[in-house]
DNA sequence: GCCTTATCTTACCCGGCGGTAAGATGTAAC
DNA sequence: GTTACATCTTACCGCCGGGTAAGATAAGGC
């Protein structure tokens, strides 16, 4: 998965030229949005506002999209791709149950403090037609049924204590799902601050708990660091 | 604390006669702003919505409120206090830190199932002006510290093993804030189940575990039940 | 250089929504 | 019953934002 690096280019460079170039130019339309989007919400955002801070005007952007709300629709496909990517991965890596919540809750973490993987869960499905807003739905369903089965698989090989999935699962993900809510990339928290924590913190929570002292060490919390 | 009754009575029959009696309309508004609100967010609902399912007309709600944002602003506070007044009953209770945690989540789970409760966290605070944005974000600190320090209570008295509380708190309530968006009166699960499950998930993540075998009962999930 | 075509701008339309003006209508007090 | 006031309605305004029409401008192939 490419790490997103920090990219302190600003979008508008892409059309400081009028070569033709419709792929990125068509990202830099994407980023912009997803940022307003992330700052006003999608409502309070203008496609003025878009313009403007690509340093052209708005007809403009009509040569990339159709509509507002095909902007969007592109934003959520991009962050449920980051997603799934990621969870592929996982769901192909050896461990028991609970190390795959472990390294789950970390990546989605991560996830959720990155623009188009904090989009997902931030914006309001509601400003979807009824078609956009299915696929996005079974998008995001899905991604909540790979946590479900990873929980199960803890639960068939002992790795997490009884419980009803589905509960579990709405309280991992939710638990996650909210950071996006709360963390700002200018705050104090480093995102692999909360992503490990928060990988501890949940998985002790699902972990059967040994009833002897011989094992004092928590599971490990995330692969590979 | 009053248990909101389910409450079937449509609440135009408030506005049925033109008796005098501001209180209780005024209520009622709020009442059908906030289902509104809940169902298509506050950006995408019109007054005249609102005003047609009170079974009168825009121009009314004016008697009522001085504008679109205050009905807003008054269903953040209406579900604030709700949450509030759940709260202090548990910082007066007694008990460690832990059960203190446990009860937090089970009423607070409660409330998320709850029009006016769902509302304070399910809303998009930007749309509040400046000034109200203050209130309403003064309100909601007020409520994860006192989560926060229910945290730290435990971890002196050594109920909960130790960590952040910081992060820790941004975990359990994000947990029980997403509920507010996943769940639905009418779905298969009762908010009973889904508080309790919650209490028991979340703050066996919290516990710090025993190391001998003596003790396998689970700390109480919730108060009273 | 020239023509074609993608790119982008200026000017505009239209619908919707928050909010208001002014007046009609029912309610309560006496 | 009449007065006085709260309540509610009809009609309207003004603005803003998504989207479009039509034309200017620059790229790039030849």
């Amino acid at each position: 998965m490419p790490k997103s690096a920090p990219e302190r280019q600003p979008h508008w460079k892409a059309f400081a030229s009028r070569r033709r170039d419709l792929r990125t130019k068509r990202e830099a339309v994407l980023k912009t949005a997803a940022e307003l989007f992330l700052e006003k919400s999608y409502g309070r955002t203008t496609l003025n506002e878009v313009a403007e801070r690509l340093k052209i005007t708005k007809p403009a952007l009509y040569h990339y999209f159709h509509s507002k709300e095909e902007i969007l629709l592109e934003c959520y496909r991009w962050g449920t791709g980051l997603i799934e990517e990621s969870l592929e991965e996982i769901a192909n890596s050896a461990g028991t149950g609970l190390e795959k919540v472990a390294a789950f809750v970390y990546s989605y973490a991560n996830l959720m403090t990155v623009n188009f993987g904090r989009f997902v869960m931030r914006l309001d499905e509601g400003d979807l037609s009824d078609k956009a807003w299915h696929e996005v739905r079974t998008r995001k369903r899905k991604i909540d049924r790979r946590l479900r089965s990873f929980i199960q698989e803890g639960i068939r090989d002992g790795s997490i204590a009884p419980c009803d999935p589905k509960i579990a699962a709405f309280s991992v993900a939710g638990a996650v799902n909210w950071i996006c809510m709360w963390y700002e990339p200018e705050g104090p928290l480093t995102p692999e601050e909360i992503a490990s924590q928060f990988a501890r913190t949940l998985t002790q929570g699902l972990a059967r708990r040994k009833l002897d002292g011989s094992r004092r060490t928590a599971p490990a919390a995330h692969p590979a660091d």
